[in-house]
DNA sequence: CTTGTATGAATGAACG
DNA sequence: CGTTCATTCATACAAG
């Protein structure tokens, strides 16, 4: 059920909502606000943590395989060629 | 010894009172002002948000499950409306 | 049993 | 000040 508000789009919701769901999950044990706030909390960082770390792989693999230059800026006069 | 203070009612000491704390502080580590301006900071913050809950979770709980023929609410400091 | 991992909780730091 | 973010702690559970 969390899962679904999120993939509504709901990330942080407000002491409203929250207890507005808190109510509606009660019913399967001692859950209160301030657990619901915690889930959103820790998935919406874990959503991130998870999306960086893919980043990080693929520019990690872009560097190491790749074959186009990552900032390449189309050159021009370049007089005097350095090494990089 | 940050919550004896907050006990003894400190809750935004000044840079005077901070740098106090903090050079007592600092036996422990470093500690610099800025952490514990922080710590009251966040401290107070987190109490209001407890005490805020408790009231929504009582107001809920009358709400949902109260259902007393009662007329009046005789409540008051009711942090119930925010902004809309 | 130990090792890895998912997750709730907590807290320091910082934003609007 | 209220709220949000990043990181860490603690625990339960699964895999080996």
């Amino acid at each position: 059920m969390l899962e679904s508000f999120y993939r509504q789009g709901i990330r942080t919701p407000r002491t409203e909502m929250i207890e507005k769901i808190a109510s509606r999950l009660k019913v399967y044990g001692h859950i209160e606000g301030k657990n619901v706030f915690y889930w959103f909390q820790n998935h919406k960082a874990r959503q991130r943590q998870k999306q960086k770390e893919h980043n990080m792989a693929n520019i990690s693999n872009y560097l190491h395989k790749a074959h186009q230059p990552v900032f390449a800026a189309p050159r021009r006069n370049v007089v005097h060629e350095e090494q990089v």
